[in-house]
DNA sequence: TGGTATTTCTAAAACTATAAATTAAGTGTC
DNA sequence: GACACTTAATTTATAGTTTTAGAAATACCA
């Protein structure tokens, strides 16, 4: 009564282990009287095979990792990061695997690439990592474990990855506020270790560039993702009475905080300043005034490095891809702008 | 040169295969000179156990599954689990267990089972579920499968569970209010098919009850865990002018949602209305005005969680708990009371 | 120094539960 | 009877832990 395993199931439907293990995974040359027989056994007692021992004869779990090069409080603070792991999640449950998830230190380099190499527990690996540092080491590559990347486009390096434009998003933003008029623009931004940091300040940078307009460094504040930063420097901003008329922050939770700062100075949105988001959450449209902001398909991105990932496990394509998704402008209120 | 395991180990290092599982598991009985010829060759070569051969051969995965009875967009919509799931994860990882995260469709009692029951992948589970019917049925406890239970605490039955006294919860916001001399609160509660949304009414009642003032069911709305949902009813409730002066919201979030659309009304919170959230998640100090609410300490209960489950599982404690954590009343400036 | 006790080692086997390749047996057809 | 085909049984492989029995080395004691 307590454990079944293969060979008491063989035993009562009378057969042979291996007509057994036939019957459980579809394969075939087993007559229908010994298929009758084991599926008997098997539904009576509800036998099902042991994920374990089949892991080990098989090798491989139908399990993927998610590596977060951050702290479990940075990366858990944020909505944007539950929306790319429900992503991750519904892709990989659509395919039949599970996911498990670890938070590695930042900016160590041996612990992720050994944690990787040592586990035979999963059978690959998305890596949301933001560093600059090339994270994954040439070993990896070696030993082929499946991999992907998100939030960190590698230049050479033979590894999928999912990435949104970061540059056109700051791009799309800075010609937003440009072409209303604004000149002077505050810039909120994490921190440049992380690529999107850069590439979104790149973008800023060109499209001032070609307005013919400076963007002055005094006016570039490094911030944390969080509501508290956007609060504390737009109140700090509005306090030294900053020369601005506009504010970018790198992300809809950053711009609630900065909101939430200017009305409690009296000052309007977007008449006094004019406040453009990044990400498009949830929460975007309700925030007062009703945030203009750029998208970027979170969901999607998550999804499309599981994809990647589970393709690459199951050898359905061993091609290396680089996928670059679009970010959009999405014209609310925040920024003075009529709707299209 | 590729895929080490024990017996290659082994004669590398010139001794027999069980002294290599001797040294790597601590075991007694080894000599130095043996002991330090096997981490010689372990450490040149690196070589790691294989963890799913290792699983099968001492049955334990080190790694505990976390069973969402929600569907993932749900769950993943709350910055309320997203603490929760810190909580769970910084315990597990201090204690070597791997966490597995599955999101099980809601009110599928046999799915549920089914899964735990046949999936030897996973020492122990952790249940987050709300739904008052018994989820977890008794071929479990037969199966004496590792359970804690979080946000339902089941009366008989010989599970382990976690919550917060939601009773209590309710009555620290009716009690507060009531003693602000609010005699007509509106309500805003999640369904009422979950455990913790009965017991905060009921915690409201007995306030009510007590306090000698009714507590109407016209002013009770059924609202889902969302910004927009509290931005919803309150716009509703003001435009048909319903006749109250305070408001106990469910969730900070859905008060989020209340305060705003009381602004866009022209109303002021606390002068209008006094507006009372659940849950003290990081963004209430930053609302506006600041968000007077029921602590509860979600952190808390996640490591609670993990930690019995954990000790379940490596029987450091084979006996079943109950934890009740206490709420508390976290006063700022919504419901316009002196902060003491 | 001899004898017993203890520790440490080896080699082999049992054990965990499966998949999959190989071999054997049975049946059918020409 | 030879050959092909289907089905069943056997064996090997996966990679560890753990146990056993016996051998070797060391420790302790008189």
């Amino acid at each position: 009564m307590e454990k079944l395993n293969i060979d008491k199931v063989a035993k009562l439907a009378h057969v042979s282990r291996s007509v057994v293990s036939r019957v459980l995974n579809d394969h075939p040359n087993v007559s229908d009287v010994a298929r009758e027989r084991v599926m008997k056994v098997v539904n009576k007692y509800n036998y099902r095979p042991n994920s374990v021992a089949r892991s080990l004869a098989t090798n491989s779990t139908h399990e993927i990792g998610v590596l977060v090069t951050q702290s479990e409080d940075e990366a858990l603070g944020s909505a944007f990061w539950m929306q790319l792991h429900r992503g991750i999640f519904e892709e990989s449950k659509k395919r039949g695997y599970f996911v498990s998830l670890s938070y590695v230190p930042p900016r160590n380099k041996e612990e992720l690439n050994n944690f990787i190499l040592n586990d035979r527990r999963l059978d690959g690996y998305i890596l949301l990592t933001q560093e600059v540092t090339n994270m994954v080491g040439r070993e990896l590559f070696d030993k082929n474990v499946p991999i992907v990347l998100v939030g960190h486009v590698p230049r050479k390096k033979q590894v999928s990855s999912v990435d949104v434009d970061n540059v056109k998003g700051g791009r799309l933003a800075a010609e937003h506020l440009l072409g209303l008029g604004h000149e002077k623009i505050g810039v909120m931004l994490a921190s440049l270790d992380m690529k999107e940091s850069k590439d979104r300040l790149k973008g800023l940078r060109e499209a001032h560039l070609e307005a013919g307009i400076e963007l002055s460094d005094d006016r570039v504040e490094i911030v944390d993702y969080q509501f508290r930063a956007g609060y504390q420097t737009m109140k700090k901003w509005i306090e030294s009475e900053i020369d601005i008329t506009a504010v970018f922050c790198a992300s809809d939770t950053i711009a609630m905080g900065a909101l939430l700062a200017a009305r409690e100075h009296g000052k309007k949105v977007p008449e006094d300043y004019a406040v453009i988001g990044f990400d498009d959450l949830s929460f975007a449209e309700f925030t007062y005034p009703p945030l203009t902001t750029i998208h970027q398909p979170i969901l999607k991105k998550g999804k499309m490095a599981a994809k990647l990932l589970i393709d690459e496990i199951e050898d359905k394509d061993s091609g290396r891809h680089k996928i670059n998704l679009d970010p959009q402008l999405v014209i609310r209120e925040s920024c003075g702008a009529r709707k299209n």
